[in-house]
DNA sequence: CCTGGCACTCTCGGGGTGAGAGTGCTAATG
DNA sequence: CATTAGCACTCTCACCCCGAGAGTGCCAGG
């Protein structure tokens, strides 16, 4: 392992700041200038070469100025970056915009991956809560209209999922609202997944038994909750990228934006890191999950053991840490706020 | 006016299928070579002299070939072209989509907004019918949760619009029946535009009167109908353009990406030529509502008067309009098919 | 250990050039 | 009289060359 005195981790320390700031290869004039510590060119230029040999910087060409490297970005995310305080302005617009979306969960998930690409620049992104994270307070259906019912499933923090399927012959009203309180009462507490296992066994035996009717309206139930991994990443600002200078040719564009059109990749990243509270993920460091020219910083979001999804943004690597950090991170921090808002935990009914 | 006489007519139709084929500018030999009349070249290179005066064709430079201009498409898509018919897996697709979209608005019109953009290579959109053409059947007020209550509207055509909204205090169950009951009596049949405006007025009556709890709910109804312009635009494939070559410098790029982040130029495009049925908008023609180098393709979709959306794809105006126009149509046909499924019109109550 | 100096390398933009593509025109042709 | 062959002309594009500029690496001296 490479150590760094401390003369060298100050140096690389700058040229991160001047590169992020200009998106150019710092030479070993320019960071001579911007540097208090007056160090002339040639000296800056020997503790350049140690860092390049280090595998900290690279250059473009030999006459190039230095880049920073993965490696790079990994030292000073992990031990040189001191995080800024979110603006106040910031604050308060991600408090109104999450608020004005009120506690429908995909209009939350959208203004948050909304907030999320304006405030960073990049391209931003919520994952949804998957099923084994997901605990269900009630179920209800509704007969709205000839052939099609409604249903709302509550989850535990106060967050409310409502749709539409359609149904072959017509439910009875009262026939939806047994439904609705035995499954509630039979289901209030345990995850979705818990749920859906359940249902199936349950559709089952019935069906076994031929009791047709209970069979129809179980199969009713199973279509509500069988509605995974299809809206469950929210992406917005995908053309932000447009404006990276790294990403000036179409050709690498292309590659990129592809990558989002298929989101099991991300995905596969973003479970694969869900436990880590926040972190940021080089694309070097991502094993082909993610373009190597782009990085994330994600973060998780949700209370507690229950309802915990993921959010973050994806650019390149060459972005300004101390504040992109914290604005993810107050976001995740908000986005769980909102979903336990008005906590009801009190209402839970223990006496069984 | 510009009389063409049919050989100069047949020559612009091929220039227009070479050139939609190869994206590059027809040479006067490619022409003849492709032609099933054997001319010459020098022949053709007199008719395409005629067409390029009559500013049917231009060249981007002297030793170039000639490009269609917009007079030329649209000639072509006027009187040259004729529809091809569209492939049965193509109709299978758009029906099977939809149909596991279920009869929630916002699925479905992501899923045509998607369909559209696949099927044609394009961007695909959808605008949402506006409050004019949206007649309600019925108002449902339900608290699902403390401070939370579910609104559920059933349009003319059984579509189920519903939403969460937060509210102050709670809302009695009862409380929310006799709101559901009320309005829905007083308003079915009648335009969102409408319904909005008489709510208006009678909440300001009610607080005239000091009508708290009144004024609280009808309130809490205005809400639930004030959610006007925001989730009216689907757009899906944007990233498809990357792959025209007429997009492959960036700065052209950016300038396209934008005009799709701000929806409302699209808005006031798509308004324009509603009533119209199909039609193609060449950007020129569009003025300033679309970007020159881009044209749409437009349909109307709903079922008679009430109901009335729009929905279509926009790219470069070289694309294959014999397979694209039947393909919108189709999904105009289709998604007008669905919202008006299972007709459940004689089941309308009467007896009042 | 730092620094001034210097040779070296690489990129980038401008200018020149030659091949290739395609046209426009004219004169010959059936 | 429409059609065509032939030919001169124009423009683009890829390529190469060159010199200016930027930046480095290294060495020798402080």
């Amino acid at each position: 392992m490479f150590m760094l005195d401390p003369r060298a981790r100050g140096i690389l320390k700058e040229i991160i700041r001047l590169h992020v700031d200009t998106g150019r290869p710092v030479s070993s004039r320019a960071l001579s200038k911007s540097i208090r510590n007056g160090l002339s060119p040639a000296s800056i230029r020997n503790i350049m070469a140690d860092l390049t040999d280090g595998g900290f910087l690279a250059q473009p060409h030999t006459s190039a100025g230095r880049v920073p490297t993965d490696r790079a970005y990994r030292l000073y995310i992990d031990e040189l970056m001191r995080h800024r305080k979110v603006a106040d302005d910031v604050r308060e617009q991600v408090d109104s915009d999450l608020a004005s979306a009120g506690a429908d969960m995909t209009r939350l998930f959208q203004a948050s991956s909304r907030l999320l690409s304006r405030l960073s620049g990049e391209v931003g992104f919520v994952v949804a809560p998957d099923a084994v994270h997901t605990r269900v307070r009630s179920l209800r259906f509704l007969a709205v209209a000839p052939g099609k019912v409604l249903v709302v499933q509550v989850h535990d923090p106060d967050v409310v999922v409502s749709q539409v399927l359609e149904t072959d012959g017509a439910f009875n009203p009262r026939e939806l609202e047994a439904l609705s309180e035995r499954l509630t009462r039979e289901f209030a507490g345990r995850t979705l997944q818990e749920i859906r296992q359940a249902l199936m066994e349950e559709l089952a035996r019935e069906r076994a038994a031929g009791a047709q009717a209970l069979a129809r309206a179980l199969e009713l139930a199973r279509r509500a909750l069988d509605r995974e991994g299809e809206d469950r990443v929210y992406v917005d600002g995908t053309s932000r990228l447009l404006d990276k200078p790294e990403f000036a040719d179409v050709t690498s564009l292309k590659r990129v934006f592809r990558s989002f059109d298929e989101r099991a990749r991300l995905f596969d990243l973003v479970t694969r890191y869900l436990e880590k509270g926040t972190c940021v993920v080089l694309g070097s460091e991502s094993e082909g999950d993610m373009d190597p020219r782009l990085s994330a910083v994600l973060t998780s979001y949700g209370s507690g053991e229950t309802l915990t999804g993921t959010l973050g943004v994806i650019g390149p690597a060459r972005r300004e840490y101390p504040r992109v950090i914290p604005v993810v991170e107050l976001l995740g921090r908000a986005l769980s706020g909102r979903l336990e808002a008005k906590d009801s935990r009190a209402e839970e009914d223990e006496t069984e």
